[in-house]
DNA sequence: ATTTAATAGTGTAGTAAATACACACTATAT
DNA sequence: ATATAGTGTGTATTTACTACACTATTAAAT
């Protein structure tokens, strides 16, 4: 670490968590420290932030390298600068949450980075002990995601592009942390007109197979200014 | 500036949005600077944050040396971080808003810093032009107040220990930037139990005296936890 | 003493939205 | 044939939201 972190060039760091929706359970991307320090412990990917690069780009950067994927869904979540968070002094970081269709990753991710030996996705209901305040970190994500669900639908960025309203009630089942009435919740989300039933199926299930829907763009866009309220 | 600015002794700033309220209006401490850049122009309180201090630490500072008080709601808001919002190079701003009970000032607050020549307070609805990207910040700033008092208790950090129910709904109204139906509003706001009548009224106006209410400290406590919903 | 001006304070009814709840159908695996 | 897991619909109840108009109180002016 001591040579490739030029002293001072950027005194603070980007970290970002990368949510990804598989099998009805959340999953965060995390990486294999391949430096010092937490040499070797799971952390989220983040680097220093370039002096020539603003943070979106450095975030944009991040997400490229260990994804293969460009335009993932993207918001800043908090700054956190405790005076201890970093063992070589006080380095802030800017978090930053990501959303991601896993569908659209071909192969498991590989870490183009030097500083990451290995990225995985683990469970967020099963996750190893975390280099520095990540922890932290994915628990505020988690609760911003929480809220956000409820009046924005970036729902639909952890989701294929055709999708089962099913697929979607246990999105939103895994994220609140608990089971919702079928019945209503369909009502409710085909209420909000910004489904677009599709004449398609799912394929490959053993049982009845579910129709598929995608987002209808131009609708989305309309409600989404106006804000939903999707609650409890 | 290039005096007292150790180079990169500090790369990153914060910068505090100062709401108050009087007389129905939403208002904002600016200062005017004295130092370069934007010698001479309005804008928001703020400085470099020390090494050994947090940044909640330096936003307490700062707003210590603009009120005088203490212990006043702050929240951290979001991290600027445009190439070009500082001319002297990449300067990123950790934006904070606070929420102060203009009562609590004995007097017009005295700036103790050398870096501002004074310190107004400046009704949100005309506003002068602003240095660096500041007018961006103060516009997200209101948008996260006027989202966030609608599911948590946060618009009674600005009103008096005691208030009238009238006044309440002004600075719902202020914020919001529209009309509220009055007894709809009391109806609502006392349901939520969270306000405690007092047998005092308003003393020293010219007309029917209204009654003084108090928050309710240990039941506010209880709602804070589920999060009102005060929507429309 | 009376009037005026200004604001405080109060209730009801209609509408829309959210919720809770029960059953029938389809496909697949064994 | 049967068990299982999922899809798919209707209705009644409760809760929340909206619209709306008059009387009461106080101080100041006459």
């Amino acid at each position: 670490m001591q040579s490739n972190l030029p002293h001072l060039q950027s005194t603070f760091t980007t970290d970002c968590v990368i949510f990804g929706f598989h099998e009805g359970e959340l999953k965060v991307l995390l990486i294999e420290r391949n430096e010092y320090p937490f040499k070797g412990w799971w952390a989220l990917p983040g680097f220093f932030v370039e002096h020539n690069e603003t943070i979106d780009d450095a975030v944009k950067r991040i997400l490229y390298e260990h994804t293969g994927l460009r335009g993932i869904f993207m918001e800043q979540l908090y700054t956190f600068g405790n005076l201890k968070r970093h063992p070589q002094g006080r380095i802030i970081t800017v978090a930053y949450y990501a959303l991601l269709r896993l569908d659209d990753l071909k192969s498991q991710p590989a870490p183009v980075t030097d500083y990451a030996r290995q990225a995985v996705w683990h469970p967020l209901k099963n996750l190893p002990e975390l280099a520095f305040d990540h922890r932290h970190i994915i628990d505020k994500s988690i609760q911003k995601v929480r809220r956000k669900i409820s009046y924005s639908p970036i729902a639909f960025e952890l989701l294929p592009e055709k999708f089962t309203l099913t697929q979607l009630q246990q999105l939103y089942e895994a994220i609140w942390g608990r089971k919702l009435d079928k019945r209503n919740f369909r009502k409710k989300m085909l209420n909000y007109n910004i489904l677009k039933e599709l004449p398609e199926f799912q394929r490959g299930v053993s049982y009845r197979a579910a129709r598929l829907y995608k987002l209808d763009k131009r609708k989305y866009a309309k409600v989404f200014q106006n804000e939903l309220t999707f609650s409890r």
